[in-house]
DNA sequence: ATAGCGCCTGGAGTATAGTCTAGGTCAAAT
DNA sequence: ATTTGACCTAGACTATACTCCAGGCGCTAT
C-alpha cells in the first residue's frame, strides 16, 4: 500500500508553500498528481522524491524556464537533452561556488577589519 | 592625477549595463559620483572599487536592499552593523555552498544516469 | 549650422517568481 | 443541520530587479 501525501503534508515536507507548489503544476514542472475522488491532489513517494529534485535545482538558483525544459525533455524520453541541460546547470554552479569562494575571501577580509574598527572605537579591552 | 572613467567604461569593467548603474545609484547602494560641468558622471578608481565589490555581493545573491543596508550603515559609521550584516550574509554563502554541493553530487549520478541511457539506446558502440 | 554621439532625466514597461483573494465544494465534528 | 477546516479554481496583485523610451543637452566633426 503506498503512502500518499497531501498538498499540505507535501508542503511541510518541502517547505514550499501550498500556492507555490500548484503554480509549479500550474507552469508544468510537477506533474498534475492522481485526484482523490473530491478533486483534491493525492501525492506519491515518487511525487516527494521529483519534487525535492526540483527544489535542489531552483535552490542552486536554475531558473523555472529552464527546470521546465528539463522536465519537458524527460518526459518526452529525449536523455541526451535531460544530459545536456544538467550538465549546463552543473557548469553554472561551479562557476557559482568558485565566486563564492572569492566573494567569502573578501567578505572575511572586511570582517576583520570591521571587527578591528569596532574594538578601536571601544579602546580595545574587548 | 586621477583616472576617471566615464559611465560605459564603469559599465564595460563591470559588466553592468549603464542603466543599471544609474539604477544602483538612485535607490541608493552606490554614491552619486561627481559630475562634470555639463552634468555627466565622472567615476574614480575608488568607485570603481566600490562598485566590484557590491557586484560582488550582487552574485552571490545578496538582495540589494541588504547591500542598501549594508552600504547606508558604512555611510553612518556604524561598523557594528556592517560586520554583523556581513557576517549574515558570510552564512549565507556558506549555506547556499552546502547545498550546491549536495546538488552537484546529484547531478552528478543523473549525469552518469543519462550518459549510460544514451549509449545503451545507441547500441552501445560510442 | 547641423548632424551624430554620448550622455542626461523621469517615468513607463518587462520578466520572474511567487502570493493573495473571492467564491465555492466536500467531509467530519458539534 | 450547520459550522469548521482543508481543499479547489481563476484571476488579481506584489516584490525584485532591471530595461526601455521620449525628449533634451552639449561637444565634435563635416
Amino acid at each position: 500500500m503506498e503512502l500518499k501525501l497531501s498538498i499540505s503534508e507535501l508542503s511541510e515536507k518541502t517547505g514550499l508553500s501550498i500556492d507555490t507548489i500548484r503554480y509549479y503544476e500550474k507552469i508544468g514542472i510537477l506533474p498534475s498528481p492522481h485526484r482523490k475522488g473530491n478533486g483534491q491532489r493525492e501525492y506519491t513517494s515518487g511525487d516527494l522524491e521529483r519534487f525535492i529534485f526540483i527544489t535542489q535545482l531552483k535552490r542552486t538558483q536554475m531558473p523555472l524556464k529552464e527546470i521546465d525544459r528539463y522536465i519537458q525533455f524527460y518526459i518526452d524520453q529525449d536523455y541526451e537533452s535531460c544530459y545536456q541541460v544538467l550538465h549546463t546547470h552543473k557548469v553554472e554552479i561551479e562557476e557559482q561556488m568558485a565566486e563564492m569562494s572569492m566573494a567569502l575571501e573578501k567578505i572575511n577580509y572586511k570582517l576583520t577589519n570591521f571587527k578591528s574598527l569596532v574594538s578601536d572605537r571601544n579602546g580595545k579591552h574587548n
